[in-house]
DNA sequence: CTATTATTTCAGTAAATTCTGAAATCACAG
DNA sequence: CTGTGATTTCAGAATTTACTGAAATAATAG
């Protein structure tokens, strides 16, 4: 491997990272190496800084670009692909929440969906409707809360973020005077 | 499998999700199984129920276990143990996030922590150095506000939930009469 | 203690996945 | 076209992970 010391272990790190999660070893490394490259590598590149064949490279680039988190770049005068990660953090940060939303959660809710239809037969069946409700309901929230995130600016997102358990203490006050959440006082003319 | 319907494609699913994550498909299995289950059930009951062998729903237990997972019961007169999943979702919720930031993120954060300690020899480690900052700094703001919102009170975290993007408007009226953020005008007697 | 039942451990096997090199395909310059 | 270099595909090899049955251990009742 012919990286810096730094380089070096954070590469090692995330390949073993990767491996927690979905992602195998070889295409955490790929990511790691491109994340700290201050210019975009080709695959020639990536396979003397890490030591993978030539395919194994080309594989997990592959796999990268299916999940959105490699840019390509092409230099004037090169026919080579170029690969990068974007610049700004938070735009990594949506497309891993993103893509893992649209693998893991999205077909879950379909799924939960679609067995909630199904009329219980039994008591256990009846016990076992309730509950992937519950979960189903959970996740909604979930999920339309994200929604919500991710359309704000990453400016005004990370202000939320920072601001923190304050929110509290502020909700009560803003409360007081523009009651907005479903506990607010009954009018008698709801819809 | 000697299950309902129902309860079959439930399993099955999780098992299959299981697998995106690092949690392996038999896992997976007896927890979905475990979680619509309306009463505990024992390893025996298990292996009846999902035609695994005994030592891997041992295994299986045993995981779930160092995960926090599941809850063990006792019977009157019975020595076997039993298995259940808390009857509150959001306390399950709770437990994968803490889990799994432990496991994931903390030790990523202190070994981006230790890299950054190093004081980088050339330019291109300057540019990795400067990454790995940008990367810790983001990470700690992510985890910080985990911080503040598990140790809200469930009922207070459904509320924010359910705001989502209302909390913008909110915020915006609040701020006119409570300043909090940092932004705030300044008045020339900050501590 | 001894017998019985519950649970865990573990070595070996089965299955799944990752990785490689060789060949195929693709893209373009001449 | 033809030739050259870039990239991808893919069948098998290597490695890793999951699973099993048999044996060991643990827990309790008699």
């Amino acid at each position: 491997m012919q990286l810096s010391p730094l380089q070096q272990e954070f590469v090692l790190h995330f390949g073993e990272m990767g491996s927690r999660w979905g992602i195998n070893r070889t295409v955490g490394q790929i990511y790691a190496l491109l994340f700290l490259e201050p210019a975009p590598l080709n695959a020639e590149q990536i396979v003397e800084r890490l030591g993978f064949s030539r395919s194994n490279v080309s594989m997990g680039l592959k796999e990268l670009q299916a999940w959105n988190l490699v840019r390509l770049k092409h230099l004037p005068d090169d026919r080579r692909d170029y690969f990068t990660t974007p610049d700004d953090l938070w735009e990594i940060v949506r497309t891993l929440v993103d893509e893992r939303k649209k693998r893991e959660i999205d077909p879950t809710l379909s799924k939960l969906r679609e067995l909630q239809m199904q009329t219980p037969s039994s008591p256990a069946e009846e016990h076992a409707h309730q509950r992937i409700g519950e979960l189903r309901e959970l996740i909604e929230l979930l999920t339309g809360w994200y929604g919500d995130m991710n359309r704000l600016e990453t400016e005004r997102l990370v202000q939320l973020l920072a601001l923190g358990s304050k929110l509290q203490s502020l909700i009560g006050k803003a409360e007081k005077i523009v009651p907005l959440s479903r506990k607010a006082p009954a009018t008698g003319k709801e819809s």
